[in-house]
DNA sequence: CTGAAAGCGCTTACAG
DNA sequence: CTGAAAGCGCTTACAG
């Protein structure tokens, strides 16, 4: 049902059909060359000017609602003002606010960032990035990194700045801001074993990702200095992130251990997918098994049992993917730098001592 | 603990250093002019060269990976191919969806969103929109109108293609896109009826959105068609579509229509807050209360219970949008349409016959 | 079919 | 302190 209402007034003859102005507009208004005009609206070289025609333009510059054209400005001076910004999957709950964090730094120098979401395709996110750089970003956010991502070797061979968010790569070549995954399981299993329990599983994010492999890794770490026996704790791998997968895989790791007591999910996606099963199969949470998730995504506190869960400094993370990047452009010779954010354990609702 | 990992290769000295390509460099190493090669690039201009010489270009253009400056191409053209979106608030689970909506349209036609997270206040969304401006966006997608926004009576002096997405503005004065609020009350209180719900409070969204008021609207003409009793209903109104203003709100509703046994809820949000409500109270829902929440929001179906309500079709609210203000930028002279979108009643375990 | 030229709106040495 | 000029990388009439 889409209706239309036609139009209500016709576009009035007399509408102030304002072609957008130029610095010639208003220095031709003022009698000034246009160039100094330029000079005051630029406030670096605002001092330039003597003060009484600096005001003048300025004031005139105001009451004209003067926005001096920042593309002419960019060709000019061979920077766009623009970071482009690579993501796998807009409508992910963790997007948003490390989008939120980025736009907010850039903002502070005047940069912009443009967003796309390139999927998981490599080939589409090569397309997307040639679209980018031809509307000359002057850097690149990447949040869709993966082992040995031949995108990274992409970038660098356009030898334009990158970051990498969320998930690291670990060769060093390009800076990254993650969160810990190695503590992150750490306050995990620290926390189920404090409760009291010994039969462990660990739904491993995909191997693909940074985040599944050193979260994978942390468990595994963290088993062993609780002195688990190898019989205790199990690890599967779901082919996703996401809900479905967690389902699946939780059903995979009730066969790898049985008896099991806890489950530390790779998120809290998959984490949802695990109560999925539980409720299915009729095995309550916390009272019969454990759930820790990872992230700690909105609402997750709203679910039955409120999710124990892991706090990512997701705002923050944003923020200093904007910062080293906004360094890097700044200076290309700047060091590669590995920016990893202190999670937090939430104990909530879905976490208790076995029974 | 953000600890850093020093360069792991030094930059290396032979570095491809390459300086952006351009037409001039392109033409220089074939031997032809640089129009000729400006001609080539642009598919619509290409048949006005020689097959055999278009073929050479195209094949060392790919091989050189060259991308054309869209950026100058922009200057000179008067078209940027840059939109902006301007959002109250990026981490909103709407906005996501709609994002990518309007993304994947704009795509279509070479353009490429600039998203900004302007806040609530119109000050800053004013800002926001200079700089906008200063970029040479050709239009812009607003998703924070409000009742007589002044906002919208800015963009309309800059005399810039506007379309207004989520929530709309009843001057007609602009193209919008909504999902149908009117009709969403309807069927919810038609589903509440038909369950034999005969005291049924509505928590209305804010005043000053539309959507807020419209669903109130609808509510009211929904129990006056199913002839309630005055006193059988009752609105209240949330300060703010948040979870807090929703428990607040719950708490209003239950001292305005004591005995009520469904709530519509102004949306998920606010419904979640009469969640929060009803278990602190000990009222079981749907057993005592049925619940109704507006949006689907991801997640909401994980809720216990499950949260009935209404799914708007969001992805296509940006599309529509997009569509609409491509159309515009096109054609000045497009009239102004207000497109509806019809919503989707999802029936799930958080609404059952009264007692 | 191709080249030469003008110009989009800026910035910024270079003179004066 | 201000002006005049060149040039960023394109597109597009205008000639030929």
């Amino acid at each position: 049902m889409a209706h239309r209402q036609p139009v209500i007034a016709p576009p009035a003859a007399n509408m102030p059909e304002r072609k957008r102005l130029t610095l010639k507009d208003l220095a031709a208004e003022i009698d000034v060359h246009y160039s100094t005009v330029s000079r005051v609206m630029n406030p670096a070289t605002r001092h330039l000017v003597a003060d009484e025609v600096a005001a003048r333009i300025l004031q005139l510059a105001e009451q004209r609602g003067f926005r001096p054209n920042r593309i002419a400005a960019g060709l000019r001076t061979q920077r766009s003002g623009l970071v482009g910004v690579v993501l796998p999957d807009i409508a992910n709950p963790v997007f948003p606010p490390i989008l939120a964090g980025i736009e907010s730094v850039l903002a502070r120098d005047g940069y912009v960032p443009i967003v796309v979401n390139a999927g998981a395709d490599k080939s589409r996110q090569r397309f997307v990035i040639d679209q980018l750089m031809g509307r000359q970003v002057e850097g690149l956010v990447l949040a869709t990194a993966e082992r040995d991502d031949p995108i990274l070797d992409y970038c660098l061979k356009l030898s334009i700045p990158v970051v990498m968010v969320n998930r690291g790569e670990p060769t060093g070549c390009a800076s990254c801001v993650v969160s810990d995954g190695l503590l992150a399981m750490q306050l995990t299993v620290d926390h189920l074993v404090k409760l009291g329990h010994r039969r462990i599983g660990h739904i491993a994010g995909p191997e693909t990702t940074s985040t599944g492999q050193q979260r994978r890794e942390g468990f595994l770490q963290a088993v062993k200095r609780h002195r688990l026996r190898r019989d205790d704790y199990a690890v599967v791998e779901a082919v996703s992130y996401s809900r479905e997968a967690g389902r699946e895989a939780c059903a995979e790791l009730f066969q790898a251990l049985p008896g099991l007591t806890a489950i530390a999910a790779g998120n809290d996606l998959v984490a949802m997918g695990c109560y999925d099963y539980l409720r299915e199969h009729g095995i309550r949470c916390p009272d019969d098994v454990s759930v820790v998730g990872h992230n700690d995504m909105p609402f997750v506190d709203a679910l039955t049992p409120p999710l124990t869960t892991i706090r990512i400094a997701v705002h923050e993370m944003g923020e200093q993917a904007a910062t080293l990047l906004l360094k890097k452009i700044g200076k290309p010779e700047a060091p590669v730098v590995s920016v990893s954010l202190t999670p937090e354990l939430v104990v909530r609702g879905s976490t208790a001592a076995p029974r």
